[in-house]
DNA sequence: TTTGATGTTATTTTTATTATAACAACATAT
DNA sequence: ATATGTTGTTATAATAAAAATAACATCAAA
C-alpha cells in the first residue's frame, strides 16, 4: 500500500487557510507547503467542503473555514477525507467454512468497534483552534 | 483487500492455538482457518514467538501460548506483528523550506501520540482471555 | 474577452501488504 | 539410520490502496 496521509494534509490545509485568511489561497501555494500537486490538494479540498469544514467557489482562490475552529474536530476531518474507515482493519477472507475462525472475526469485530470509539473519542476532542494554539506556541519557542 | 490484517490474523492464530492445546496444530491447518497459505501463517507466528507471546519449535507442529490468555493484550500482539507502526501517519513530505508546514506537523505529531496512547491504553485493556471469552459466549448463543 | 483558478474525472505511479516458492534444519516414527 | 513431514527463514511476485499526474469544462475577476 502506502500510507494513507490524508488526515495530515487535510489539518494542514485547514490551518494554513486559518492562518491566512484574507490572501489568495491558491492550491498551487497550498501544493508548495504540503509539498505535492495542486489536483491532489483540491481533492481534499472537495472533501473537507463536502463535510461541511470548508466553502470555496470555482474560479476564486478564497478558501475559508466554514466555521469556527474551535468547532473543527480532528474527527471532523478525519470523517470528511477518510470516511468511515477504521483504523484497525479486520480479515474478511476468512474461511466460512471454519467455525472457529468465523466466531473469533465476529468477536475482534466487536473489540475493534470499542478501539475505534476511543480513538475517535480523543479526536473529537481535539479541535484546530488547539492545533493552532500549539503552533503558535512552536512558533514563539523558535523566536526566543 | 490489501489494508493490513496481521494484527487480526495474529488473534486469530492465538485464539485457535488455545482453543486446541493438545493438539497437532500445523501452519497448514490455521492457514485453512485464516484461508491463506502456510507460510504466511509461520511469518506470523515467527513474530508471535519473537514477541514472546508463543513458543513453537522447528520441524513441531505443537505450537503453544508462551503465557496465560489473561496476560496476552491486544496490544502486545499488535506489538508483535506491527511494532512501533502508528494508527495515524503523518505527511513526512511535507517542504521543508515552508515553516508553517514544518511547524504544523510538529504539532500534529504530539497529537496524534496523544491518541495513539489512548487507543494503545484500549488496546492494552482487551486480552485474549477476553477474546475467548466472547468466543464461547458467541458459541453458545448460537446453539440454543 | 483574456487570464487564471477551481472542481472533477480518469489514468498512472508508487509502495505496503499479502501471496507464493524454495529450502535448510529439525522432530518423529519406523 | 532413513524416510516423512513440519518448521523457520529468505527471497521474489502479485495485489491493491494511496498519491501523483494529466486533462478539461466551468467559473471569477480584471
Amino acid at each position: 500500500m502506502k500510507y494513507p496521509t490524508r488526515l495530515s494534509d487535510a489539518v494542514h490545509i485547514l490551518a494554513f487557510i486559518a492562518l491566512y485568511p484574507d490572501c489568495d489561497l491558491t492550491s498551487n501555494k497550498l501544493a508548495e507547503s504540503v509539498q505535492t500537486n495542486p489536483a491532489y490538494v483540491r481533492q481534499l479540498m472537495s472533501a473537507l467542503r463536502k463535510g461541511g469544514l470548508l466553502v470555496s467557489v470555482k474560479g476564486h482562490p478564497r478558501p475559508a473555514l466554514a466555521r469556527e475552529p474551535e468547532k473543527i474536530t480532528l474527527l471532523d476531518a478525519y470523517r470528511a477525507v477518510e470516511g468511515n474507515k477504521p483504523l484497525l482493519h479486520q480479515d474478511i477472507h476468512t474461511n466460512p467454512a471454519c467455525g472457529v475462525g468465523v466466531n473469533i472475526q465476529l468477536v475482534l469485530r466487536d473489540f475493534y468497534l470499542d478501539i475505534q470509539k476511543t480513538a475517535e473519542h480523543k479526536m473529537q476532542e481535539i479541535t484546530l483552534k488547539d492545533v493552532l494554539e500549539q503552533y503558535h506556541i512552536k512558533l514563539e519557542g523558535i523566536h526566543t
